[in-house]
DNA sequence: AACCGGATTTATAACGTTTTAATTCTGTCA
DNA sequence: TGACAGAATTAAAACGTTATAAATCCGGTT
């Protein structure tokens, strides 16, 4: 009879430690036991040695629900993750930064999709109104992003990939896209390459600003002919921005160098060029950002740089432990530079 | 003085809509706003209107946190994912099946690492300890997986993306990697070849056995040559698999047909019959199978078979949802055919 | 010997839910 | 008129934590 009544608790507990059962164990109280765990100076070393030794013993972990109603913390952090279009590897790459930054922290990783063409604000506004997470990150930062406003005016912990205009400092991790693009217009014209070509990301994006006036400007000074391609994108589909490269190569005065900023154009680009007859290395050039080994793998060779998108994640996470354990935003930014080392990366 | 005292709670709260706040606005009790939520037939279906209304009204949203205190629930379905090796686009379209299904449910998508090198069973320990998730979805599935054995002991939910070979039955999603294999081998014995080749993933995987027997059985009934490449696997190092695969090149009678499981071993094979000066179609072919679209773009074309891992995960994401519901684990698996048709994937 | 102050400890009230057991309302019937 | 069954509501406890305010303890003074 007894034993039913008591059965109906809902969680079955089982054998659970608690920190009631812990203070059963010891003798001390509920309270005491919490500030010890918590490791506070008021508690007498030695009885923090005691129920450090009882906690361990009986392996205990505090509830995290528990703890988040009480706190508010809710020891999760949210990633708004595109889901429609990829660089190739990006989210492997990225998310794998992030959760080894995280490992060992308490702190889990919670994703929650982002479409570019939806309102991107929405899902921040879920988890400002109902505390769903203790920290944000996301990725396609644009110059004026709502999101970035919204989490500032609420003094919200958070990194984004990529950089905004506000004037108001806020923590990020970026590519130096601009350096990349210089980098490509460089290599181009070093092998005698003077008809330069570049399909851009949207123009909402920040990066896609710093990839335009590094190739403009870099074109401009080293004198070369160039052009951003129009009416298609970097995420347009790769039928969109094959039919592109062809028109291009029709043209009277096809492009003989091309800047690539993701895989699926650089592949494209390739596919292009040998479906119209073009020879790499004679007829054009390809200089490509790849995120993935696999370029090493590709024939003809094109020449690569590398962003890392692990670090990347790695960086962002850190930055973000480092925010919500209350740093200023201050110092809280980071540029990674293209990497020509990383040639055979496993 | 008696704002300061009141100022000390712990959740700044505002205004944030809770029972209380409802109940205080409606006049009725807190038990009778929750049970009135959970459209509970004991409460009139008036009161029920005018809760809900109100409800609406203020934007009421279940705190997360309390809820899963009381009810033990976390709301929360926990991906183990590995971080180490990838299928190229692998996890971003199996993560972005599951964020899909899993939209509008109120669960959300949890994402703790997996090192196959390492202790697989600790992180679902971890789970089942402290109850972090309501149900767990993994990868990487082995025959006696002892995750399986362990969740199926504890009664608790999960689906596995592969099957295992216990006699129990448990919720899976699969791709028929048998039918891929013979398909492979039938298309590749078609074109004239005799000598084939297959680099397998490590044996542990239950996939692996349904490949090599597929291989091995299909290749047999054509009575045609063929070899399971050994000391490497899909999970080897691009360089590791390129030098196997350079070394059977220089055989007396090297291979004439590829049968490849993974993006990055075809494009090895690729490469390496191009640096051998093989021609492929005339010395040698591929078949591949693929998750990303990228092969529409390589050059020269091979013959690919699409796993649609969206789908994959989409399928497993309902599959938890069904089964975290009280489904029994029965009916709950599912089996994916090779994709001819997907060739032009967005 | 009574007392004081700092060092330790503890009782207790939240946080926002769900749910058991009890209470209050209805209208009906003797 | 009063009792009563059924319908509708509610008080109160609990989930496991943290933190406020109050209560003990102890060694050293007066």
């Amino acid at each position: 009879m007894t034993r039913e009544i008591l059965d109906t608790s809902p969680a079955p507990n089982g054998d659970k430690p608690t920190l009631r059962s812990l203070a059963e164990a010891t003798g001390f109280s509920i309270a005491t036991i919490s500030r010890a765990l918590a490791d506070d100076p008021r508690i007498a070393t030695k009885t923090r040695a005691k129920v450090a030794a009882a906690a361990a013993a009986a392996g205990y972990v505090p509830d995290r629900a528990a703890r988040r109603l009480r706190t508010g913390r809710t020891q999760v952090v949210t990633l708004l993750l595109n889901t429609e279009h990829e660089f190739l590897g990006f989210t492997h790459e990225f998310l794998s930064g992030i959760t080894e930054a995280l490992r060992g922290t308490g702190y889990s990783v919670n994703v929650v999709p982002d479409h570019v063409g939806e309102d991107r604000l929405q899902p921040v506004r879920n988890i400002l109104r109902n505390h769903l997470a203790d920290g944000i990150l996301f990725t396609r930062t644009e110059a004026f992003d709502p999101r970035v406003r919204l989490l500032m005016e609420n003094d919200f912990p958070f990194v984004s990939h990529g950089r905004t205009e506000f004037t108001t400092p806020h923590p990020y991790v970026d590519f130096d896209n601009e350096a990349f693009a210089r980098i490509a217009v460089a290599r181009l014209v070093e092998r005698g390459r003077n008809r330069l070509s570049l399909i851009l990301p949207e123009d909402r994006f920040t990066f896609t600003q710093h990839l335009r006036y590094g190739f403009l400007s870099a074109a401009r000074e080293a004198g070369v002919d160039h052009e951003i391609v129009a009416g298609v994108t970097l995420d347009s589909s790769a039928a969109e921005i094959a039919t592109a490269m062809r028109d291009g190569r029709s043209s009277d005065t096809p492009p003989d160098g091309y800047v690539c900023v993701g895989e699926v154009t650089a592949l494209v680009t390739l596919s292009a060029l040998a479906d119209s007859g073009a020879v790499l290395g004679r007829d054009a050039d390809i200089f490509a950002k790849r995120a993935s080994p696999i370029f090493d793998n590709i024939r003809p060779r094109i020449e690569t740089v590398y962003e890392d998108l692990r670090e990347t994640g790695h960086k962002m996470a850190e930055m973000l432990l480092r925010r919500m354990a209350g740093d200023k935003p201050e110092g809280l930014t980071h540029i990674l530079m293209p990497d020509f080392e990383r040639l055979h990366h496993s």
